[in-house]
DNA sequence: GGGTGTTTATGATCTA
DNA sequence: TAGATCATAAACACCC
């Protein structure tokens, strides 16, 4: 409901904490992952409470991405140039909230760093790159695609259902090379890695060796609906490190009750392009990381094990 | 200098 | 009611 004076609803504070709404901004990207400067465009795009008093919510939304172990941070080659890094969300994060709503979580992700330390004795350069395929070790903890969920419901403010997503479009975007991403980054791949990969996300495997081979991926793997051109970075924003991983639900029927301050965008309704992949992006399953010394919390997101804390 | 990232602190609100 | 979650503010450091 509008409240007096204002000219709609999308004028009052959305009912969504910072977590979510950076959660939505990283999810709808193409490469699920973004640099800050774009998760602040992204949310005052849509919700034009946020075109106002940019400093005090933008200092909220940075102390939520360092605080929270839910947001893992990538840094950016040395060919990209620019500020910052790029933000993603951990790969087990997507349990977080209850039933899929962001309104507000249902206990909060904590990743725990029992290993970490031991890790990072061993590598401290490849720890961030861990980050990235830090999943690895719990590949088989990932159910089966479309038997993620613990039930069919989605609520009618989860991500998928604000802006319009197709949830299969994870699958490319974001988890696919795994076993590419760790070979290429100088871990052993385990043998059963790929049969993992393959039985638990075939549709990812399948793309993932049509990338691989340079084949275009076709569309039914474009994130969001958004057409996988938009996988092709701008002048200012060349392709993230390393691609990471989102934990999988399931595609939902379109639902048609949404929050009417909630404008799905263009791009996110309509129906997936058809295959423009953009050659970097296909060729690219997999890039390297520099050996940098991580901050305690650039490998926040490092530790091989995570939990939903209660 | 401005943007970015980290950390600490405090108070409000929600939930078990 | 205690603990968890969230919002906000502020200080500081780093980097482009």
């Amino acid at each position: 409901m509008p409240r007096p004076g204002k000219s709609s609803y999308s004028d009052q504070k959305p009912p969504y904490s910072y977590i979510s709404l950076t959660a939505m901004a990283i999810q709808h990207s193409a490469e699920k992952m973004l640099p800050l400067s774009d998760i602040y465009k992204f949310i005052m795009e849509r919700f034009p409470y946020y075109r106002e008093h940019t400093q005090r919510w933008q200092n909220s939304l940075r102390h939520n991405l360092s605080f929270n172990d839910c947001f893992i941070k990538i840094p950016r080659r040395p060919d990209q140039p620019g500020k910052g890094s790029f933000w993603a969300l951990h790969p087990d994060c997507g349990d977080m909230f209850e039933n899929g709503s962001f309104l507000r979580r249902r206990k909060r992700f904590k990743v725990l760093r029992a290993d970490h330390a031991h890790l990072h004795a061993a590598h401290p350069g490849k720890m961030q790159a861990a980050a990235a395929v830090g999943s690895v070790g719990r590949l088989s903890q990932f159910p089966p695609y479309g038997l993620g969920s613990t039930s069919g419901f989605k609520h009618p403010f989860a991500i998928e259902n604000i802006i319009g997503g197709d949830y299969k479009g994870v699958l490319q975007a974001g988890g696919l090379p795994l076993a590419s991403v760790m070979h290429h980054l100088g871990y052993p791949v385990p043998s059963q890695l790929g049969n993992v990969v393959s039985s638990v996300w075939p549709h990812a495997a399948a793309a993932a060796a049509a990338a691989a081979a340079g084949v275009p991926v076709g569309s039914e793997y474009g994130a969001f609906g958004v057409p996988v051109k938009a996988l092709c970075h701008s002048a200012s924003q060349s392709l993230p490190a390393v691609p990471v991983l989102i934990k999988l639900t399931p595609a939902l029927p379109p639902v048609t009750a949404l929050p009417p301050a909630l404008t799905v965008p263009a791009a996110a309704q309509q129906p997936p392009a058809q295959s423009t992949v953009c050659p970097a992006a296909a060729a690219s399953p997999a890039v390297s990381l520099q050996p940098t010394a991580p901050s305690a919390a650039e490998s926040k997101g490092s530790a091989l094990h995570s939990v939903l804390v209660h």
